[in-house]
RNA sequence: GCAGCCUUAGCUCAGUCGGUUAGAGCGCUAGAUUGUGGAUCUAGAGGUCCCCCGUUCAAUUCGGGGAGGCUGUACCA
């Protein structure tokens, strides 16, 4: 503003006004910090031993992909580029950020097929990137963390990655009976479709086929009556809104029912059941024979219908899934901080997608993978009260009273971190009063005071803040607070790592 | 994607029937106070009242559009 403009008026000196850019993470982002990002990481590294154990061994791919390696795998590709994140390079090519980590797995291996070991067994964890509508707990960045196996066709690798999911949520801390992998195959319900009668040559098969599967997925939420209703003509839910059905007839909807309602607490009785249903069509009867064959190495493993179930009504999306497919759930019910009951759910799944190289190599590649979210499970492991990560070691804040004597305090905070503890100088400008609030916001356990009256004598103040928060609960006096020993000593410099290791042990 | 509700300080929220300088509590910064976390008291900083357009002498307030958030639903590789 110059000095002759008189009186602006309030429109135009809002004009002049300097612009502020809004401080905030764009919508569905967010920053993770403090004991979140501790638990993530903690997840990341459990899961990880896991893997590991079973002889997985790490890779890591960018970000970025080409957009034509990602492809779609939509059936219907009633929604082409959509969900991703996408860019043009400077040279015209379109790049996109990764949506999973299978789509990089499969153009890894087509990419560098020649020279990896067959069958190739890798994990990956790492961020994967989805374009939209973020919800509570569901962001368009989140992690996850995969197991896959390449290049192996038979059920004993579909029954590893199942009873290795199983595994993972145990070493996580989540008891049995808390978690259930439950498990189909895609040539079951392919053998269904058939034996209800839908014409795989009809013009409206495909979109029959995805209702169909969707209304099937939603048996545990929705129920009998809902899954029966969406089959039919349509289904109303609360708001009003009306689904449209699959239009099947009555006795079509009845064998769908009959295959939805299939009990799961008994493998065998499951597979049973499913077969008087399917096993008169080809693909239906290549389905059960690769249930039995996993179900039979569960049995022999030890693990029981109360962590491997056969479930008909997994559907585990619309994907590129060929066979066997597996979806982890947590069963358990907890409030969250609001009070709610909340349930979570499906925390991860996978499956069987035979033809997913085969896009690159034009060759078939049999491939089999889990993936897990790891952002919503460790929301339920907070629920939980199984959410908290590992503490770091106790910190030690050591105060600055001159500021000349700065250089000697960071040597001494030097020698704080070579005895192995974890040790900072406070690097601020402020008086001793703040420095003591920092270093309580910062959880320390400890501070070091050396001021020039401890200097004269060659001592320290060693003060201990837990003692001193328990103590100062009981002092209501400001005379008594501040003839309070603050719970603190002076101790000799030379045994100044001593005396701190005997209070943190 | 569709529908409903919402958006004022870092947080939780008042308030302005359209009018001078928009408030509280908590939090933050500093002082009272010892060079010492709490409590108490005092002072201070912090706001494009979500954005744009319109109506008006005048809009944070009224109207339209947009964005963001929440809830439900759909979709979910």
């Amino acid at each position: 503003m110059t000095e002759n403009s008189e009186q602006p008026s309030k429109h135009k000196a809002k004009k002049q006004k300097k612009f502020k850019p809004k401080a905030r993470t764009p919508r569905g982002f967010r920053d993770m910090t403090g004991a979140e990002l501790r638990l993530q990481n903690q997840m990341l590294q459990t899961i990880s031993e896991v893997y590991e154990a079973y002889g997985f061994a790490a890779l890591d791919t960018s970000a970025f992909e080409y957009a034509d390696a990602l492809g779609k795998f939509l059936p219907d590709d009633d929604r082409p580029n959509e969900g991703v994140f996408a860019l043009e390079d400077d040279d015209g090519q379109w790049m996109s950020l990764r949506y999973d980590l299978t789509a990089p797995l499969a153009r890894h291996v087509a990419e560098h097929y020649d020279r990896l070991p067959k069958p190739l067994r890798r994990y990956q964890f790492g961020p994967v990137w989805r374009n939209e509508k973020p919800g509570p707990g569901r962001y368009r960045q989140f992690m996850q963390i995969d197991a896959d196996t390449v290049g192996a066709a038979n059920q004993a690798a579909d029954a590893e990655i199942c009873m290795m999911a199983a595994d993972c949520m145990e070493a996580l801390g989540i008891e049995r009976g808390d978690y259930l992998v439950r498990i189909n195959n895609r040539k079951i319900m392919d053998g269904l479709l058939e034996a209800i009668g839908l014409d795989p040559l009809a013009e409206d098969f495909e979109t029959r086929r995805l209702t169909i599967l969707r209304a099937m997925d939603k048996y545990d939420r929705l129920g009998l009556d809902g899954v029966t209703a969406l089959l039919g003509e349509g289904r109303k839910d609360e708001s009003g809104d009306f689904t449209k059905g699959a239009g099947l007839d009555a006795a079509q909807i009845d064998k769908v029912a009959q295959m939805v309602a299939i009990s799961v607490d008994d493998r065998t009785s499951a597979l049973e059941g499913m077969a008087a249903l399917v096993k008169d069509t080809e693909s239906g009867k290549q389905g059960l024979d690769e249930l039995a064959e996993m179900a039979a190495l569960f049995t022999k493993l030890g693990y029981q219908a109360d962590r491997l179930a056969i479930d008909p009504s997994v559907v585990r999306g619309l994907g590129y899934y060929t066979g066997p497919v597996y979806e982890i759930e947590l069963t358990f019910e907890a409030e969250d901080e609001d009070g709610e009951l909340a349930r979570f759910g499906s925390v991860g799944g996978g499956g069987r997608y035979d033809d997913l190289v085969k896009r690159f190599k034009g060759i078939e590649i049999p491939a089999t993978g889990i993936s897990i979210g790891v952002s919503r499970l460790a929301a339920a492991l907070t629920l939980l009260g199984k959410g908290d990560a590992a503490e770091p070691a106790p910190l030690v804040v050591v105060t600055v009273m001159d500021k000349e004597t700065r250089p000697d305090l960071m040597a001494t905070v030097a020698d704080l971190r070579a005895a192995g503890l974890r040790a900072e100088l406070y690097m601020g400008d402020s008086a001793m009063k703040a420095q003591l609030r920092y270093a309580d916001a910062r959880g320390a356990r400890l501070v070091v005071i050396e001021g020039e009256d401890e200097r004269a004598e060659g001592v320290v103040t060693l003060k201990d803040l837990r003692l001193g928060a328990e103590k100062s609960a009981e002092i209501e006096d400001n005379v008594e607070w501040r003839a309070s020993e603050h719970a603190q000593k002076q101790v000799k410099k030379a045994d100044l790592v001593a005396e701190i290791q005997k209070i943190i042990s």
